[in-house]
DNA sequence: GTATGATTCAATCAGTTGATTGAATTTCAA
DNA sequence: TTGAAATTCAATCAACTGATTGAATCATAC
């Protein structure tokens, strides 16, 4: 009954939920077969090693939202009365609002993006060298907009900004289950709060 | 030759490093025994399952840090002009400190601590009722010095906060890779870093 | 020195891991 | 309808997983 790409997709779609939840070591291809109710050979005929379905989920969730922000910033910088406040927002939109689009799937995105970034090797390489552009580019923008900082400073803000979003995607379960307010979950209001701790954290003493 | 509390000690030692690098899921105890030139049955028999050994190496790696952080904080409000910059260092400074102390082996604290804080289940839940009673204290300490705020702020404030310095511990390394400056690894100057940024952060807006 | 308890050891358990094979099946164009 | 390519399948591989056993070794108090 399926197509070759429904196999592939339907793969993907319940391998993204195991990465996310249980990490790329935690996670069996047996687990994730079983799920979707498919032949283990079909993951090596579709991806090849455990390794190459992860970079290919990777490739389908999380590049789209790096090429984004990069759109989105390179948009800002050129804008009149370009400012901190709108990198800011083109670091934080483009993830959440893709998650808030995705509905109930948005919270595996969120997962996946959010653990994606503390999973030890082989991952993290691979997820770094995803967002060494990202970095560069960001960094840039920093410099113009935040100039006489020390070299180390504008790195660590970068590092800065990005923790702060992967905090948002992995703790924002738990965090809800303590206080539940619908409200703080809109994606405007959570962009909006951590544009606004980040902006006031790079800015100038009170 | 070794004694009782030599081949645990020395497990520990082994397994932390284990641990930190690799994850929890991402450990074998073989790849641990045959690090340490043990027998495979003498984690078994000094601590039990994986589970548990991981427990251990949380008790004894972990859990002064947190005991220190508390410690830190109620000292800090009982100051005459204590204010919320006392409460970071209260956070922020015996992580550091230990780490610094430590030498080479507090850079093992350090990624250990960093990645504790976002693996996966099991371990997540085990963490995080670690810094349950952690994070009541100090959300207290921020309803006193930065009154008025919404329920929803206060618990991200303190995610913020423990995010910023998970984000350094996992990331220093590489972020030394790519830019080095010997200075900004001393504790004194990370605290400032990590303090200055949460404390403009969580303040007024400029 | 000997008995007792603590510790270490090799051997082994059953189950899981990622990966591969070659045969069976399906798909679809000619 | 037929034939070649794409896809799926069951079966199997060797290696590894966490865990357990009972015998051997050790330390120590008597």
């Amino acid at each position: 009954m399926p197509s070759k790409s429904d196999t592939k997709t339907h793969i993907l779609d319940i391998a993204e939920r195991h990465f996310a939840r249980d990490g790329f070591a935690g996670t069996s291809l047996r687990a994730i077969i079983k799920d979707a109710g498919v032949n283990v050979a079909a993951i090596a005929y579709h991806f090849g090693t455990k390794e190459e379905l992860y970079q290919a989920v990777t490739e389908r969730f999380a590049a789209p939202v790096v090429r984004e922000q990069l759109e989105r910033l390179r948009a800002e910088v050129k804008k009149d009365g370009a400012n901190l406040e709108g990198v800011l927002c083109a670091f934080y939109e483009p993830p959440l609002k893709l998650i808030k689009k995705m509905g109930k799937k948005g919270e595996v995105l969120s997962m996946f993006l959010g653990r994606a970034q503390t999973e030890p090797e082989p991952v993290f390489s691979l997820i770094d060298d995803h967002y060494q552009a990202c970095r560069n580019e960001f960094i840039n923008a920093f410099r113009k907009f935040l100039p006489d900082l020390e070299e180390g400073e504008y790195q660590w803000y970068f590092e800065f900004m990005l923790s702060l979003i992967v905090c948002f995607l992995t703790r924002h379960i738990p965090v809800r289950l303590r206080y539940t307010n619908d409200r703080d979950w809109e994606p405007e209001h959570v962009t909006g709060s951590l544009v606004e701790f980040c902006l006031k954290g790079m800015g100038k003493k009170n």
